[in-house]
DNA sequence: CTGTTAGCGCTTTCAG
DNA sequence: CTGAAAGCGCTAACAG
């Protein structure tokens, strides 16, 4: 069987007590000790069984991140990050998808077989109602992604979706369109995300004297570039189409200008099109994508920090953090600078 | 602190191995008291601790999937093929990133911090060579995903990867094309994959009669979109440019035709272009992406499959599986069959 | 069908 | 600075 910290201190003649504090770097060990110790380590091949620690320790090492999907390229990215992120903390992530499915978020917060080993959670729900969320209790620390919904109730990592929205139609108002519809709007309950940001998009044409137009609002069953492909047909379709396009997210706005080249239109000549997100994807897409850029680094930086700061036992009021985001601004509204020869 | 066992085996009048008897689904326990320790687990909001029972059975239900990059679609479309098919057999995934770096990629067959929990490991390795692959040896079972490259060390599963070649420069052929260029070799001992595409191109355009030309051979540094628009652009320099191009992967391919377009040529006419992995995003790109297909399910399940067998014990010798793939054709070779009005 | 009991490998209190 | 010993919570012989 495997070595044991046992094993180890009968070779190198000590009590496993000491092997323990060489293994943890406690700092009471002669070096003689601590030298003869490492030595039988080597020679012996002793690696600390981290099960038996965990059961001791009473801690995992784990942390459980649950998105809907890893295929949709902002959350594999923010994933990447917190993974990255996690692991500064020497915290092991453990990624769970939920595909949007209101059995499986619902199971993150019972504890379920996944959670039932993690110090911790970081939740990005997405089916999950604002007042069943606050209904249940989770044994270990939770930390929420995405929208602000909780009332204190969880801690909290997002953005200013109602502040992102206006960025974006406001770029759209200065680039001089007049018809400019929004792709992405949700009716469930849940979707809180989106009616932030069809709050802003709706708050900043008003601002501007536009008329809203309920015709231009589009709705999607998900956030996928077939969604945005669709909605976008069907506003082109409409007696007096747009000429631009605010999507809630890059794989709509994709979705949408995969539409848009179908149909013979050009990007941004005949319709200009925003996206939300910032996935690498944007940047190579026939005409690059203008989008809201938000900080994943220090989301995913947040998001850990705050949870980690949970485990080690801080018991304060919920804290929720707004992280920064910017507008980057690229080909599909603005076009070519100069092109290319 | 937590309820444990004994807590409700005491509520409920009976041992503690009658509870566990409940709680792991044994047969052999009579109604009432099966019903009775039900009560007495809900009353108790009993969970059990996954620790101690890891610690006890000697396993944790673990295994880490290291692979490059979540951010690279076709690793994170893989990760989460795997995610779904390890959990129908109750396993956890654990990612780790390796970002293709060779400490990293040494540290996983080490048995790190990382991998001391698990107790399988399946693993893509780009940097690691051939030799030093042979010569670590780990205490869990290693399943590898990518190149035979293992003469019967590690279980494997991959594709054929000349075959594939073969099936994209055929099409190519087929379709008309004179100058045929590939972009995706790789100069690194360890590229196995690489070498192999490289071997098919080069095999299929000699078997058609055709002469290798080493000057439409473009190396890249990397398999990302940046790389794939560098080689493109060194192509389209040559005094004789290739009318087509075979990418090793999709992403080279999506940065090839974002690099065709900024040169106002068009796809396929201009120029055709095969990817490799068919992911979501070749979908929707302007000129959708022909690539190869590589049946990610397949080779999920046949990894998950391979290494739980392991870890049940099997000791049988080192496997091989090939997973299927076709050729998907789109856009990008054949062009728009009935463009949309 | 159920109870008793030992022990997985580690950390940590308490002595010395 | 190091040793002895208890015990984290669970499972699985073994016994009845």
């Amino acid at each position: 069987m495997a070595v044991t910290m046992r094993d180890v201190a009968r070779y190198a003649g000590v009590s496993p007590r000491t092997v323990s504090n060489v293994v943890n770097d406690f700092e009471l060990v002669s070096d003689a000790t601590r030298q003869r110790v490492r030595l039988a380590i080597d020679a012996l091949g002793y690696r600390p069984n981290l099960m038996a620690r965990s059961l001791r320790r009473g801690r995992s090492g784990l942390i459980v991140l649950a998105v809907p999907e890893l295929n949709i390229p902002y959350f594999s990215e923010l994933a990447g990050a917190i993974i990255d992120e996690a692991e500064k903390h020497s915290y092991t992530v453990v990624i769970e998808q939920t595909d949007g499915h209101l059995d499986s978020e619902r199971r993150l917060l019972d504890q379920s077989d996944r959670t039932l080993l993690a110090d911790g959670l970081i939740f990005s729900p997405l089916a999950l109602s604002h007042t069943e969320l606050r209904q249940r209790s989770s044994d270990i620390p939770v930390l929420l992604l995405g929208e602000h919904v909780t009332d204190g109730m969880y801690d909290h990592v997002g953005i200013d979706n109602i502040g992102a929205a206006r960025a974006a139609v406001e770029h759209l108002l200065q680039i001089g369109r007049r018809r400019i519809a929004a792709i992405g709007h949700q009716f469930q309950l849940s979707g809180e995300t989106a009616q932030y940001r069809t709050q802003g998009y709706r708050a900043t044409l008003e601002a501007a004297g536009r008329r809203f137009d309920p015709g231009l609002l589009a709705s999607t069953p998900s956030f996928h570039r077939d969604s945005g492909a669709r909605a976008m047909a069907e506003l082109l379709d409409l007696p007096d189409p747009p000429d631009a396009v605010f999507c809630y997210n890059d794989l709509l706005a994709i979705g949408a200008m995969r539409m848009l080249s179908q149909r013979g239109l050009r990007v941004p000549e005949d319709v200009a099109v925003v996206g939300f997100d910032d996935i690498e994807e944007g940047r190579f897409t026939t005409a690059t994508l203008t989008t809201i850029s938000p900080n994943k680094r220090q989301i995913a930086a947040e998001a850990v920090g705050q949870l980690f700061r949970r485990i080690s036992g801080d018991d304060g009021p919920a804290r929720t953090v707004e992280a920064e985001f910017h507008l980057t601004v690229r080909e599909s509204t603005v076009g070519t600078p100069t092109p290319e020869p």
